[in-house]
DNA sequence: TATTGTTATACTCTATAACTATA
DNA sequence: TATAGTTATAGAGTATAACAATA
């Protein structure tokens, strides 16, 4: 399982550039980039995606721990959430169990700016930057990177 | 209009937070976290440790190409070279090709810091991240990206 | 006493635009 | 005229710390 074709001397598998870690990064900056850019009309941005993504994935959930599975700080949220509440995507509703609490949740508009621009916006890029792959190398991704996120890689 | 019955019930693999980008930049977000937890005693983040491994990899590069292979404006890349090169980690030497440009390389110290520090850091990061992985499907997976990154889908 | 959300503030990061020296 | 690097500056994004309501 030796690369080769490599720029230098050392195998690519010697070099940083080559390790998995590298590789995931610079692959999804550039995926998050090209996202960005086809919803810069929509005034959204990868972060805003990934509050609606996990609402929607998760159900509703309070802004700490949205903040918590983003890696984002609380008092960070408080902005992206007023944001997205301000355009009608999201509500704020007092979790009954606990009144500190928000129940952060998905407006009817959300799930439609879900269904009807996010998803195919998503698809689109994902197939122009990961279309060269092998259907069955691709589907081998997905069921890969999906594992680690069940075993808790994904926080 | 629209009939989601996405709350609840849908397989993970119909939602956002089941796409391929989703997956990839989360999952890249925890090794860049844990790698720069690792390094934080060195002083050194996940922009560094590319700026160092692009080097080691494609031999010496002018600021404004790592910047662009890194996605970093070249009035950046001046700090971080700075940076690098007051620690003696990188060294900038006129380009005689093109006096305007710099030809940036490591020094000694800054290929003894990727062997010596750099590099066994990322493998324990790795290895307690992605060591779920059937060996297969983890080299399967470094296969799939480096597919990704010959056929330019990181620039 | 601890925790959620909030606010004010400060800090980090980054890009933009103007300048220099080369081309 | 165009480009690599530099500099100053402004803007975006973020976290830290203190405060209010609730646990």
């Amino acid at each position: 399982m030796t690369m080769d074709g490599a720029r230098g001397s050392a195998p690519a598998t010697e070099m940083l550039a080559g390790t998995t870690g590298w590789l995931l990064h610079e692959t999804a900056r550039r995926v998050v980039a090209e996202t960005e850019e086809a919803l810069r009309g929509e005034g959204l941005r990868w972060r805003d995606y990934g509050v609606l993504g996990l609402l929607q994935a998760a159900g509703p959930l309070s802004q700490q721990e949205i903040g918590r599975r983003l890696g984002v700080d609380r008092s960070t949220m408080v902005h992206l959430i007023d944001a997205l509440e301000e355009r009608g995507l999201v509500e704020r509703a007092r979790d009954p169990a606990d009144r500190r609490a928000y129940a952060v949740r998905l407006t009817g508009a959300g799930h439609a700016l879900l269904a009807d621009v996010l998803r195919p916006v998503t698809e689109t890029v994902h197939d122009r930057l990961l279309g060269g792959l092998a259907a069955e190398d691709r589907a081998h991704l997905d069921r890969v990177l999906a594992h680690l996120a069940d075993q808790g890689v994904i926080g």
